[in-house]
DNA sequence: TTGCGTGCAAAGGTTTTGCATGGCA
DNA sequence: TGCCATGCAAAACCTTTGCACGCAA
């Protein structure tokens, strides 16, 4: 289902930036960060304009930071769109990815007996993870 | 831990908004135009303070709506902050409280299991309810 | 040559900030 | 009187759009 597209230079660094760490959410900004420290001049229209391509074609999964405002992508390696949810930590930035048969159980029980079709974007839940909680306590006294 | 505050007139009316039907999720601009309609003449800056002491005070819940870009707010009327779930359709607007078991056992597992625990923000889950889902299905043919 | 990719500049929209004033207790 | 609440205007951000040019196939 992927439309014709051509094999740029910039996209190619995009991609690269994406699937480099599939346990952290990127923003525009950061991609736009990235290449400007590694002498890609780019424009940040275009990193848009990708970041939506990729969405489309359901290889990106598009989100907002906690608070809202900024939306963050995650590169979906088993672009399956809508399979698994993923957790991802405030804090340190890391995601989880969770394949287990809990998470399993829940999205068919939402979809089945709430009739209720999960969207892409809801599969990142935020919170806090056991070493960010753990650094927490400890800097609390 | 509320922090101190007095009563006004314009908290008295963004509140009574809010909690007037628990079934939808709220913007900013919501309220704005809301208040306006009722020839009540407020300042959006005023809003965004009301609507973070209410978040920080933890009787409501900022999420973003699907894209991003925008905060939408919910009112917790039990302000257990992360006791359940709830999905919310993008089409209709509406929001199910999912206070079933099934969810309860989910929210549990992701604690235990992953040791990780969720932000209020992600509470609310986005998708397309059954009534939308067929609604849109006719549409299609 | 065709049509996608890119950049620039400008616009659009949401949210935040600084500062002075108004109002509750 | 002491804070908190509010409004205005401006700024800060993120994202999108229109248009012209560049470039892969």
């Amino acid at each position: 289902m992927r439309s014709k597209h051509y094999a740029t230079k910039l996209r190619q660094l995009i991609l690269e930036y994406l699937m480099q760490d599939a346990s952290r959410t990127v923003t525009a900004k950061d991609i736009y960060e990235h290449l400007a420290a590694h002498d890609a001049s780019i424009s940040r229209t275009t990193i848009y304009r990708y970041l939506d391509k990729l969405v489309r074609e359901g290889r990106l999964l598009k989100n907002s930071t906690d608070g809202g405002k900024t939306a963050c992508y995650l590169y979906e390696h088993e672009p399956d769109c809508g399979h698994h949810l993923h957790l991802r930590c405030g804090q340190c930035g890391k995601v989880t990815h969770l394949d287990c048969q809990e998470a399993e159980n829940f999205i068919q029980h939402v979809l089945q007996e709430h009739d209720f079709t999960l969207h892409c974007g809801s599969f990142i839940l935020y919170g806090v993870c056991h070493a960010c909680k753990m650094q927490q306590a400890l800097s609390q006294g």
